[in-house]
DNA sequence: GTATAATCTACTAACATAGTAGGAATAATA
DNA sequence: TATTATTCCTACTATGTTAGTAGATTATAC
């Protein structure tokens, strides 16, 4: 039960563009420099955030990406949605027809449960959260 | 984000031995029909299962498969660890050198939580209470 | 008009998962 | 002892997914 890297990265390049919020389009150039990523592999994910309408594109010269919407405004789960499909641990959870068992499966009621759990922290959080977890973390460094 | 087959007919199979629990070994070929899962591929489950110390086998004719242990000493999580591999949605959550990132990823505060989250439930239900629940719901039937 | 950047489409390589197959070892039983 | 039922072991295969590469095209700033 892996995470692909196509949510991890995407999750950087979100944060990256955070962090970049409200000044001048932020280059994948930069990024997958950044973070160390195949830029070509990286134009694929921001494509899918952007046909999801969590980034905005800039082409040309100077271009770039910047948020669609604050920070604040957008959750892990957005993110996750988009680029991991959907969380669905096991599709009889999302969709009884997947297996016949499904309506008296004891074990299915474990997979509703987590699968609830997950969900439920992606929700809660959004990208503006881990920003300012990010700037605690620094601050905290810096007094060191 | 998906659970393995692998892990799913385990614990469906686990399950059937804790319905049986007490009786005569129980042997695959009736496992694998009730369950609708091929029995070769089954066979390479329960030997997973077995040098895991979950369940324990009878060979030859009249032999079959017996949990182990008692039902309420079966964590779900135990089954989990062994068939899943074991739970790291990201590997950087169970070990830092994967990533160099690691130790300033606020991603990776956020996969750490889902996960011990994960693993809570995982380890707080056990393979009776499952059997319990089912017993439950099949009563509640019977009053219908 | 040139350089820079996103966009689009197609291809490939590597890996994991799920499953199949055949035979060997072991035990019960007739 | 022969037969049958069962687990055990090893190897193979097919399929799909993920991750990544490549090249040409379009749009924009300067």
């Amino acid at each position: 039960m892996k995470l692909s890297t196509r949510t991890r990265y995407g999750i950087r390049a979100i944060l990256e563009l955070a962090e970049n919020d409200g000044k001048r389009p932020l280059q994948l150039r930069i990024i997958a420099r950044h973070q160390d990523i195949s830029i070509k592999y990286l134009e694929q994910l921001m494509a899918i955030l952007r046909s999801a309408g969590l980034v905005r594109s800039i082409r040309g010269a100077k271009g770039g990406y910047v948020l669609a919407k604050p920070p604040s405004q957008i959750k892990l789960g957005d993110v996750f949605d988009c680029l991991e499909g959907y969380v669905a641990i096991v599709e009889c959870v999302e969709d009884k027809k997947f297996c016949e068992r499904a309506d008296d499966c004891i074990a299915r009621q474990v997979w509703t449960q987590i699968q609830e759990t997950i969900k439920n922290i992606l929700q809660s959080i959004t990208v503006q959260d881990l920003v300012n977890r990010d700037k605690d973390k620094k601050m905290l460094n810096y007094q060191i």
